[in-house]
DNA sequence: AGATGATGAACAATATAACGCACAATTTGA
DNA sequence: TCAAATTGTGCGTTATATTGTTCATCATCT
């Protein structure tokens, strides 16, 4: 199950008890039924936008206020919890540590690449832009023809909106964190 | 289908369209079909929550930039087009003609009462007011035990909060417009 | 204690969201 | 001018969202 609709899950249980409703109230006021409701406080369902709406509606609160989460002042992510995105064969394991936030606008990955492990990347959005420190081994990258090779301890920056391919063309274990910022593409209107 | 899909659909394909993005690019890049991500621009599905996060953190964009509806300068409604909601075998027809909005925390209601007709009403929530102005014929109105009889072009204001119940006792038919205030009783956290 | 009513969870049936594939229309480009 | 690629739509299949009903649990009377 998502983890959008764990958000849900908890709001709606949270607002629908704060008003000392039961499920069956709530059905009659929102026009859901009351197992559908039930399944979503439960995180056992993946409800549709229309549901969602209707619950909101039939709340009179906003559809924001059931898929906002209040972030708790800190919090630790383990590296255990997070299903690693594979390529070149499992050769190259991102681990998203900060996934994408719209309003920070960045994210925070690490990566790890086994000797020999190559990676190439389609063109991201204009001024998307890749910080990349190398932690353990080396790192090897080549944008627009141009090869770089980055050692532990440093660090490299570069526009990614044109190809690019990555590299551990050494014969150990490559450690690397990256910090991917995205521009506001989408003009309103 | 519903109307919060509508939206989604028209803004959807305004931020690819504004994007230059084909349906295939979109796909790849939100991890949804194509063929649904067709099927939401014109608007004949209903996505999951999940498929809406799915394609709002793709483009890296909030979810409620695809909910959002920039609601014209002015905008006309037809009677015509909304679906009363019927009561007392079809002698009492509620027809909505401002849906309720969160934000201005207010419903507009036209409501019809044939001869005879009688409708009653479970108390809302502490401290919602009606606010009823009589066009044609007579409204009677029972709250808590009192009676009262509305003329029309006279009007009336009660405390919805309690049990009350509407009555059209004369012979002939009966219109009045309703305006329902619903205080914000969903206390955050 | 036992009956009654209310509440949330479990189950079965149906409607439909979501996907992969194929097709038609349009664009590209040589 | 004709292939080749690209784009959006349509269709059949599968997974699952949604509903109505049943069931277990608990509280409240008499």
């Amino acid at each position: 199950m998502d983890d959008i609709n764990r958000i849900v899950a908890v709001n709606l249980k949270k607002i629908r008890e704060k008003n000392k409703l039961s499920l069956e109230n709530l059905s009659e006021l929102t026009g859901v039924s009351k197992s559908m409701l039930g399944q979503i406080e439960r995180g056992e369902s993946n409800p549709t936008l229309q549901t969602i709406w209707k619950i909101a509606t039939g709340l009179k609160i906003s559809l924001t206020s059931l898929i906002v989460s209040t972030k708790p002042e800190a919090e630790i992510i383990n590296k255990s919890n997070i299903s690693p995105i594979v390529e070149d064969e499992g050769r190259f394991r991102i681990y998203p540590m900060f996934p994408f936030d719209y309003e920070k606008r960045f994210e925070v990955l690490n990566i790890e690449l086994d000797p020999g492990a190559a990676s190439y990347s389609e063109p991201h959005d204009e001024n998307t832009e890749e910080h990349v420190l190398v932690q353990e081994g080396e790192f090897t990258i080549k944008i627009n023809g141009d090869t770089y090779r980055v050692k532990a301890g440093d660090a490299i920056r570069y526009r990614a909106d044109k190809d690019h391919a990555y590299y551990n063309l050494s014969d150990k274990l490559t450690k690397i964190s990256m910090v991917i910022y995205y521009p506001n593409i989408i003009i309103k209107e």
